[in-house]
DNA sequence: TTTT
DNA sequence: TTTT
């Protein structure tokens, strides 16, 4: 149906992920993500205005995240934008937007603690498993399979 | 501060989009826009799962927005990310996530009473005043300004 | 090394692709995509500029290029860039670019012959190995691999 | 007619940027950018491809790039694709391919001398002229005009 | 060589 | 609330 939902991020993490392990071993991974952008309001300051954004990551990117990034480092992350609705204990429909990760690489910056030079991209987990069912000659790139979550996961 | 925040759409609207025209002639209209993807379940299934999208333009292509776009129609939208805080009636902070746009490209599609066949693309307001600001030599992409908000509108 | 190469395109086939289906089952489409962009004159006359771009598609998506795509019609890709250098018969290097597609959607239009309503959103083949290679609970679009050719084909 | 030529690209400068300026007080910067991916080959080595993009910048733009762009350092450039056609000294029609940028963010990195923490990003020239267009209530960013070049200038 |  |  001629869809696309394509976001492209670079910020810094608000937080050092927080990542948990599910049962049966996929990993899931989230921080807050800020960007920002300068303008001159009408008093001719120049202004900032920081946006956040939830970031949540799968298998293999989770794994990355959770070894890799830490708060204030500097990260690019390509993904989709995902409202989930809810509850509230009033029972009002409330909804929660995020970004699910497909693609992720690190830019370095100033990060507690980590090597930061440079950058890595990194593409979901099941590497292996993907790219062997290629068979030969398929590089590792083509073998690397998106990082999209299960749709009926407790999460 | 190395920040980027970038959104890229192709989907439907869900409704004609709503038009409001603020004081000194500006022009804010919203609509909800549907991307939806298909995946296999467990059982193999083919399902399908619909995202909605608040869209947000300001200006020229609000302007746009309101002659030519309806409900149904195909487009595509460039835009950011912004999430908007409020409280609610019992004082918890809420929050609303909205596409602001600055591109926006008819892709034609089953919109009731549109000419919907092709697409032109629009880039925000002022093109006149910023085009003309450039003498000449400047091709109409090089004026055409960008179509984000004022910061400081009561929107 | 902190790289994103990303290409975003809409436009419309020149001509119908051409596929090859190399030793081993692998499919290779290539196609010229048209874009074209309005813009005023010195002498504020409206003018199109078209850029062609050469699009090639691997496996999955080149079987899907073969069996849907056709001369006219429009599409969403999504890819990128890469630069091959070949020698000239007077052995002066020369460069040829072309766009790698990893994702693409049918928007409809004009093509001859196609169904042309609504779109459809392809990426890449060797689905059902590489989500068999997943496990219980992972989605179709977990499950789709990327559609990187192998670097060592004669292609 | 639903057209979208889209670049994304985050890498590092082969080269200091080559600034020429134009009667007119136009600025034109050039400078070759890479990008790399890894991948394994047949036998598991780990393979890195670099890819080469020509990127052009123009007025406002170019002189940011002048000022503070340096061989090795790392930028985010958003652009689009161009094409342009020449003869050879043999008469044979060829092709240069030039991405054409309209943003751009420092994002550090090795550069030499530069001072490289954080990055900024930067919009397309005649700022001012076109901000000021807007009259009162326009932030910087809905004033900045895009960057691209008049079509018919010599280059 | 496409499309409007 | 869209579309296939």
């Amino acid at each position: 149906m001629a869809s696309v939902n394509k976001v492209i991020l670079i910020g810094n993490l608000g937080k050092d992920p927080e990542v948990r392990h599910l049962e049966g071993g996929v990993a899931v991974a989230r921080f807050p993500l800020a960007t920002s952008e300068t303008f001159k309001d009408k008093t001719g300051q120049r202004q900032e205005k920081t946006e956040w954004h939830n970031i949540v990551l799968w298998r293999g990117l989770a794994e990355v995240a959770e070894k890799y990034l830490r708060k204030g480092q500097s990260v690019f992350v390509e993904g989709k934008i995902r409202t989930n609705q809810y509850q509230d204990k009033e029972g009002v429909q409330r909804y929660s937007t995020e970004i699910v990760a497909d693609n992720m690489t690190m830019l370095g910056g100033r990060g507690e603690g980590g090597s930061s030079e440079g950058g890595t991209n990194y593409q979901g987990g099941n590497t292996a498993a993907a790219a062997g069912s290629f068979g030969g000659g398929s590089t590792a790139a083509a073998g690397v399979a998106q990082n999209d979550e299960p749709d009926d996961l407790p999460f």
